[in-house]
DNA sequence: GCGACAG
DNA sequence: ATCTTGTCGC
């Protein structure tokens, strides 16, 4: 059964193997993450989608989705351990091997240090991008133009704000630095896309798949 | 105790 | 995240 205080205290554990320095060969390859829900009789029935994308071109190699139903309520802080499992199912039956992931949710922007794409980066140990949408934690604080996202006194995550766009909150997932993570989600979001390409189209495949397999009995875990 | 709270 | 139609705007 699901233990939240025991949850936290294995996030506790795993944040201190996150690494915030560069550390990841030339990107050819990025793969974006994200997951879909779909309404069963009694639970959510979660569709996970691992997008692979030439870089820099931003063109689509292939993608992966595994359906399964969701092992756990969401909870704010905990929100990997609902959809983490679903999402290395479908990264497990990709046929290529992406040297960067960009996850939908935050990274080390969180109250442990340990967002879900921190802990898929670490699990994996695959350099990894946080990319969300709103803050969870932390305190917004300029510094030489640059809005960092700072948490117990680290900065771990950076703001994007353009004008006319929807703002981003990107952060150190593992073994990339906050400014790496902004410089290379800046380059991977289109002209007026809201989010970067990797992660709209997983947002886009997971929901039309969720759209799809709606009405039809939800795989069990296991 | 009160308010906040990724997807 | 999802529940939900039309509607304003480029």
């Amino acid at each position: 059964m699901f233990n939240p205080a025991r949850a936290r205290l294995l996030q506790e554990k795993l944040a201190e193997q996150v690494v915030f320095r560069d550390d990841f060969p030339p990107v050819s390859l990025v793969a974006g993450l994200d997951v879909s829900y779909f309404r069963t009789s009694g639970a959510f029935c979660g569709v996970a989608v691992v997008a692979v994308l030439r870089y820099p071109s931003l063109t689509l190699v292939e993608y992966a989705y595994h359906v399964e139903e969701a092992p756990v309520p969401y909870i704010p802080g905990l929100l990997a351990y609902r959809e983490a499992p679903i999402l290395l199912k479908a990264y497990a039956k990709l046929s290529h091997d992406p040297d960067l992931l960009l996850v939908d949710g935050h990274g080390a922007t969180h109250p442990r240090g340990l967002g879900i794409a921190s802990h898929i980066g670490v699990v994996l140990d695959k350099p990894s991008i946080g990319v969300a949408k709103k803050l969870l934690t932390g305190t917004v604080e300029e510094h030489q133009g640059v809005k960092y996202v700072v948490v117990n006194g680290v900065r771990a995550g950076i703001v994007i704000e353009e004008p006319g766009r929807k703002k981003l909150y990107v952060s150190t997932g593992h073994r990339v630095s906050p400014r790496t993570a902004y410089l290379l989600v800046t380059r991977m979001r289109k002209p007026r896309a809201g989010l970067p390409e990797p992660i709209r189209v997983a947002d886009s495949l997971s929901r039309e798949l969720a759209r799809k397999l709606r009405g039809s009995r939800c795989p069990e875990p296991g």
